[in-house]
DNA sequence: TCAAAAAGCGTGTATATACTCATATCAGCC
DNA sequence: GGCTGATATGAGTATATACACGCTTTTTGA
């Protein structure tokens, strides 16, 4: 069987992996982009959020809540850490870590929570906030799926 | 200004980047579990496919079209180039690089091409073929927002 | 014709991502 | 107390991603 041009220009555009990665690198370039006086990258941001939202929780579970691998959270907290924004220290059961945001984190979170918006309005003004709210529920059927 | 807990919940729910790199990173995994007996990555796939359907593009107009970094797509041809899945070569414009699918390419992508369409039925199941369709509408609207 | 601008690309560097394998700790049971 | 399975994590490796810088080639305009 050998497919023909159509069919590879249909894949191509049809496929759920390319268009959700596309749309990822283009969006988050513009969120590296709106917070470059910060200092922080999105992702940085999204992690320290995190924590400073759910306060300490082991890395494999935060890692669970974020739908993220357990590895890749370890080692963007790590940079977090080697920039003095959050600490690791080890907990009362030996095996985890306790994370805390240091007030320096606080901080840097607090001053970019601007840029971040203003990014986020740029983006979702594409939609209005309905059918983005729409959309952000069908995304997180497609996560479920995958699994 | 502090911000409470419960903004920075609203915030890390909401986030446009977080929620699309979520979904791109799960939904990315499910396709790559799916590709494995084919030694493909989606990553790989996708590039593949680009030029088999579209013929020879300078990598730059191609990255463009993709919605990828030049670079980025520059290293993803070499990685496929070292599999002998396509070839590259100094084109008439000297400046540019002639870039082709080699038979072996040809053939690897269409032995991946039903594993591919497993996870595609499998993730898109979530929505459906319409839903899906309009999904990929509003994924495109967002990703032209952020320029 | 030739210098400047533009086009196309590669490399260096940093981050993000995830799989595999190895290690340390804990809980429960005998 | 000590073994065993479960839990939590780190390290090694490979790929994906993109920004800044610089090089070569082509094009353009005087």
């Amino acid at each position: 069987m050998v497919l023909d041009k159509q069919q590879c220009l249909l894949m191509a555009h049809t496929c759920a992996c390319f268009s959700l990665r596309r749309a990822a690198r283009l969006v988050s370039q513009a969120f590296d982009q709106a917070l470059k006086p910060t200092g922080l990258r999105i992702t940085q941001f999204s992690v320290l959020a995190a924590y400073h939202m759910t306060g300490d929780l082991g890395i494999g579970k935060m890692a669970k809540g974020l739908g993220m691998d357990r590895t890749t959270l370890s080692r963007n907290l790590k940079l977090l850490a080697s920039k003095g924004l959050v600490t690791l220290e080890p907990a009362e059961d030996r095996r985890e870590q306790r994370v805390k945001v240091t007030k320096r984190g606080a901080r840097a979170f607090e001053k970019a929570a601007p840029y971040w918006q203003q990014a986020q309005t740029k983006v979702i003004s594409a939609l209005g906030p309905d059918k983005w709210a729409a959309v952000q529920q069908d995304l997180r059927a497609l996560a479920r799926a995958a699994k």
